[in-house]
This record gives C-alpha cells, structure tokens and sequence, in this order.
DNA sequence: TAGAATTTGTTCGTATGTATG
DNA sequence: CCATACATACGAACAAATTCT
C-alpha cells in the first residue's frame, strides 16, 4: 500500500478498514483477520494496526475480545420500549422478515412472581411461553411469556398459527392492550438463552421484564424477553 | 441440621439459605461459602447444595459465578428512563445519599457523532465532563457528558459548586429541560469503567446514550452513562 | 507469566422413594 | 402386586473459569 503524505499511517490503515468494511470485504459479524495477518499485508508494524484497529473499536465498528480477535459489529436495530411495542411491526419497518418461533409451551403453576404481576392467586395456573424472535434468520430476542390460563386457554394452538400474540389476544376480544412497564437489566446468558440466541455466553444480553394489561387494566401477559445486545438496541423516545 | 420429614432436603436447604440472607448472615454483595463448605455443614452431597443454590439463582436471589462462587444479590435501584430523569431525585426518593463526583473535564473539538447529536459543525468546541454517580457511597454509573462550550462556557466551576447539572443548567438560565431519546444496549466495560465502578470487568454494564434539549428544542447535553447492572435496573413506564 | 490450587459446571453411574395405572 | 416414570440423593471424574503463588 502506498502511503499518503501528511497522515498517519495507521489514520490511513483505519481509513482502508473501514472502506472494506463498507464493501463487505469483511461481513458483519464475521471475524476479521488476526493484527498480525494485518501487519504483514500493510507491511506495517502489529502496534500500528492495534492503533487503528483501537479508533475503530472506540467508533463502535468493530468489537475486540481477547483471545479470540476482532469482530465487524453487525448493524444494531433500534428496539423501542414504549407502551406500544409491536415485535412484527418494528423490524418489518426496517425491511426485514420478522418471525417469531415458538419453542416450548407448557401449563404450570404460577411461581410467586408470575402470580405477584398478573394478579393472581399462587398455584393458580398460568401458560408458559418459550419464543424465539428473529429477523431474515438470525435471532434477535428470546421471549419467555406467562399468561393467565384460565382466561387464555387454547391460545397456543392460534399462536402456533398466527405467529404473533398480538393476533392470538385479539381471537380471545382484546383489541388494544399496553405496556405497563418496563424493566431493563444487562445479564450474561444461561447456557440455554445463549443457545438459542446463537451468541457467545461471555457476551452481554438485555433482559427486559414487562408486564402488559388489557383496555381494563387487567395483566394479560408477564414476560421477561432476552435481547442480544450486538444485535438490538434498546430505544425510549 | 434435622431433616424434616414429607419435604426435599433440598427444599430445606433452600429456606435455611433464604433466611441466612434474610437475617444478613451473608450480606448482600458478598461471597457465599463455597458449595463443598455448604455440603460439609449440612452432611449432604455437592449436588443437594447445587439444587438449592440452583433455585435462589433462578429466584435471583444469588447470583453464581464460575469459578469464583455465589454471591448474595444486591437490592437494585429502579431508575426510571423518561424525558424528566434527574439523578438526585430519583436516589433521594429511595431514602439514599446521591453524590456526583466529577472525575475530570476538558475542552475539545467535537467528534461526528458528538456534533451530529449536539447539532454542531464539526470541530466545534465541546465541554467534555466525566462524573461517577454514587448513592451512600457505592458507584452506580459513571457518565461522560458533551456540551456545547460556546453556549455554556464556564459550566464546569457551577457544576463543581453544586453537583448537579440540572442546577448548573439553571444559572444558564435553562429552567426546564427533556430527554429527546435514551438508546440503551448492554456491554462489557473497559478497564477504566470497571475501575470507576469498583465492579469486576466480567460483570455487565448498562449503557444508555441519550441526547437532552431545552424548551426551544435545541440540544443542550449529549452523553453516556454506564450503569452497574448489579445495582441498578433502568425502568420504563 | 506459567503453573498450581480453588471453585463452579457437566456428565457419567447407582440407588431409593413415590405416585400412577 | 407389578411395571413404569419421575424426582431425589449420593459418588466419582473431568472440564472450564478464576485466583493465587
């Protein structure tokens, strides 16, 4: 490569970097080649990558972890919490095939803090959802919902079918329900979550802890969601 | 310990845990005995300590690390993200003593993404103010704050006096301010952070960006702020 | 900074009690 | 009474992460 006069080498390296990056040469989420490999192909000393590679990860371009190299950080959807959210409305207006895969769904008896937010009784039954969001295949989020079974019952069978709460509520008459509130917390996946999100059990998730209620102000569905924080941003407006 | 007849051991174990925490024999934040140490003190297996510890995780009641052991949860702070947030208010209300500390200060050229959020030309100066957020002691976030130096030239020595930027904003005869957007996303910190913390680097942040202005629109402070997770949850509602 | 020691995580296997039909 | 399934409990060995020396 040939130097420029007037700018730092490793301005000039970052500048190279970032162009393949925007070309794709180096694919978001993928691993981007060792400093050493780097030095070598810029004839360049590894510090002087390691500066580059440092304005890059300060830019939030790429992510380094050590031990294991530099990564191109994929573009991050804008999540909104408000007492709005729509999963299937929010990432079709990015322009991206929304799906949303049930996992597990079983019938138990409601823990103290199931029962504490959708107002009921302890032991009373509640249904449990496990869902998997994704966006063109990849996965975004990991949603475990619990629903009151009594009012709920059969609702699996048209989630399975509809592939959305939103339209499953609205066969048992709910029209409109709302976001109670919303509590966010940043965690290390279980094993289980970092499975099905497809990520790295030393990488951070969101945990998001929600409670939504129907037109009445009755609880309908208490979940707790995990995001993948290099995939998803959170966003209160 | 006597067991109890028609109960799990342990079911048992579980309770006995709960009321130790209960009680303050292990406080919150600090290290628990080590599985084999519980296993020893009950005459039980590892893995009937595993079932019980297994459970107060899930409760997140404690918290287990690999390789280096359980830790009795703290009681998190509930900070509410909204367009009206002001840190001392929120601490105050929960009967703590809020501090903000400034860390350090300087003038410099904005950066494209501090200029786009502050609407400022590129190079324009900025105030830079990096502060640790602290209740009774205990640091739960530390935030890095751009201003426009034009604008709010000597800020700095007001914000020393009164700890507080709402205050500070009000010599400048800014009465009344909102947050236009907060963008949340989880990660994990750097050295400095973590040291400002006094948290484990292994240990999550929460990271919010967010963007203020005044009543005319115009943005008045661009910053992060990263959050402990362990002591802090941002609540939205 | 290399290796030993510590601590939790995982996976075998074995045995026992309890509920169900 | 028997067969089956499931949760409980113990034991041993090894993997993985962290801390100590």
């Amino acid at each position: 490569m040939e130097w420029e006069k007037g700018l730092s080498i490793w301005k000039q390296i970052e500048r190279q970097l970032l162009r393949d990056i925007a070309l794709e040469v180096f694919k978001p989420g993928e691993k981007m080649p060792t400093e050493m490999e780097l030095a070598t192909r810029f004839g360049v000393n590894r510090h002087t990558v390691r500066q580059a590679m440092a304005a890059l990860a300060e830019a939030n371009v790429v992510r380094v972890e050590q031990g294991r190299g530099a990564f191109v950080q994929e573009s991050v959807l804008d999540y909104p919490v408000g007492n709005r959210t729509r999963f299937s409305q929010i990432v079709s207006s990015r322009h991206r095939m929304p799906d949303k895969r049930l996992v597990s769904d079983k019938i138990l008896k409601a823990s103290p803090t199931v029962a504490r937010n959708l107002r009921l009784k302890p032991n009373e039954k509640v249904i449990e959802i496990l869902s998997v969001s994704e966006a063109d295949g990849i996965p975004l989020a990991v949603g475990q919902s619990f629903l009151p079974a009594k009012r709920f019952e059969g609702i699996v069978e048209i989630f399975k079918g509809t592939k959305s709460l939103t339209e499953a509520f609205r066969e048992f008459g709910i029209q409109d329900y709302t976001r109670k509130f919303t509590k966010i917390s940043a965690q290390l996946p279980n094993s289980k979550i970092a499975g099905l999100l497809k990520q790295q059990k030393s990488r951070p998730i969101l945990l998001t802890e929600s409670v939504d209620v129907d037109a009445a102000g009755a609880p309908i569905e208490y979940g707790n969601t995990s995001f993948t924080s290099d995939r998803v941003q959170l966003l209160v407006e």
